[in-house]
DNA sequence: CGCATTTGACCAGCGC
DNA sequence: GCGCTGGTCAAATGCG
């Protein structure tokens, strides 16, 4: 294990967007990020474009990718990548940004009681981090954990604690490179981060996702 | 003792 | 139709 961080520990995001066929684009608005980060966005898996942190204002990123194996039809928009700084105090991350996109799964529906096939805005970025879950403000609880084929590293299944809020995330590992974590947001909180509220509102603290 | 995690079973969708 | 796979449930277990 790594010794690691009693102080800040060196990060690198990547963050994605992978749904929405409809709307295919989003905003990232690096002004949200502290200006020592740096970012860069893949635009359907192709050119990287560099976005400095006084780069302020919207970065429209759109993709005309789409996934040709995913029916359901997800589409991977854009991908953004951080490198930036975790801060302190429980791995919290020193960036935060926004992104709006809405989400509608094209999904073939059957009768009753169908517990997947979710309309939920999704929303997954990678992160380069010794932990797998990084702290953002919710409370989750585990529900499940599964090895997913072709990788070596199970995925693990959390749900918001907070009842009424259905807001899930699933985390892995990469399989080519185990440092990296990828995080899959499903859904949409209906209340304010639960602990620390009174840094929740501080925006150069932890990740912040709109949506 | 209460809550979170673990883990095997179950279920639904998809590909063949 | 069947088998595979991913996602969820829930009982058992662990931990504070």
């Amino acid at each position: 294990m790594f010794p690691s961080t009693s102080g800040a520990a060196k990060m690198n995001q990547q963050i994605g967007l992978v749904e929405n066929p409809p709307i295919s684009s989003f905003n990232f608005q690096p002004s949200l990020l502290p200006l020592s980060s740096s970012a860069y966005a893949t635009v359907g898996g192709g050119d990287l474009v560099p976005i400095h942190g006084e780069d302020v204002g919207h970065h429209r990123i759109r993709s005309e990718a789409r996934s040709s194996k995913d029916k359901l039809g997800s589409t991977e928009v854009g991908i953004v990548q951080i490198h930036g700084m975790m801060s302190s105090k429980n791995d919290k991350v020193n960036s935060s940004l926004a992104i709006g996109s809405t989400s509608m799964r094209m999904m073939k529906k059957k009768g009753k009681g169908m517990r997947r096939k979710m309309r939920e805005p999704r929303f997954s970025f990678q992160t380069m981090s010794e932990v797998d879950v990084l702290d953002d403000g919710y409370k989750w609880r585990k529900y499940g954990q599964k090895v997913v084929k072709n990788t070596q590293h199970p995925r693990s299944y959390y749900r918001c604690t907070q009842e009424n809020c259905r807001v899930k995330k699933r985390i892995e590992r990469l399989a080519e490179d185990p440092r990296m974590v990828i995080t899959t947001y499903e859904g949409r909180h209906v209340h304010s981060p639960s602990h620390d509220e009174e840094d929740w509102q501080a925006p150069s603290s932890k990740i912040t996702l709109f949506w």
